[in-house]
DNA sequence: TTTGAAAAATGCGAAGC
DNA sequence: GCTTCGCATTTTTCAAA
């Protein structure tokens, strides 16, 4: 609930890198007891501040179509249209947004099949979506999720 | 390099959850040693399958202001945009699309200020960009990286 | 590859400062 | 809130099937 301190913001970053890194590690890194980053650690978790997950590379498992969908909705429908489209496991992100759409999400899928059958027999039936702006990925640069700036 | 089998997904599947779950619960629940999982485990993040980070809270850590901007390039400059973008540590995620937008990268910021920052004083000064289509996020519905399909 | 068992490291809880 | 210190759990190692 409250601030995070420093030496929060410095564990966040240790184990940013790599999620595994030893809490006994951490600790010598920063001259203090094993005891404290666990403490610590385990207080951000319950707070919400961050999780441990993996990073599954899309390829890798065989979701090669990743797309960004700009989403245009009825007037009055976003909340529906969006609490409807998150419930698609194949729909990494959903987001509201101030500008040319309404709606944006990232979703994968394992081939252009996939794709198509999920914009014409998904999308386009969900009542308020107007319009979808679909743009699918043909390289990727740079996947993050390490953006504590430090 | 060569595929994954379903013990291998099922491992991902347990794992997504919870990237702290212990090799010897996954063992349990998969009826193998925990051995098999670990060796497992390690061939995969060996061949970049998937890694183990963690997911932070962009608001817990003073990140408010998320923006998906879809960026217009001039022929032939969009791997050099790219590669610029991606510098930057604020910008989280740079793909190349096929559809409205060249390019579409996604970032996060402490404030308006350092948004209208970027686009102004950063954004703008790349060459080779010709327009930018800034959406900034007003709610997040969803945002997770468990999209390994079961 | 998978297994099993011993050794090493890590994580945990409680008490005290 | 930080530390120390036993104890439990997990991870690592390695020989063998």
């Amino acid at each position: 609930m409250d601030n995070l301190d420093e030496m929060d913001m410095e564990i966040l970053n240790y184990l940013q890198d790599n999620g595994k890194r030893p809490y006994s590690e951490i600790a010598r890194l920063l001259d203090v007891s094993e005891g404290t980053i666990r403490s610590r650690v385990n207080k951000m978790l319950k707070n919400e501040v961050f999780e441990f997950i993996i990073h599954t590379n899309p390829n890798k498992v065989g979701l090669n179509v990743q797309v960004i969908v700009g989403i245009t909705t009825q007037l009055g429908k976003q909340d529906a249209v969006a609490a409807h489209l998150q419930q698609y496991p194949e729909v990494r992100f959903v987001g509201a947004f101030s500008g040319k759409h309404d709606l944006i999400i990232q979703a994968y899928f394992k081939s252009n099949d996939d794709l198509v059958n999920f914009v014409n027999h998904e999308l386009s039936k969900i009542e308020g979506v107007m319009n979808a702006d679909v743009n699918v990925e043909l390289k990727q640069f740079k996947d993050t999720f390490s953006y504590i700036i430090p």
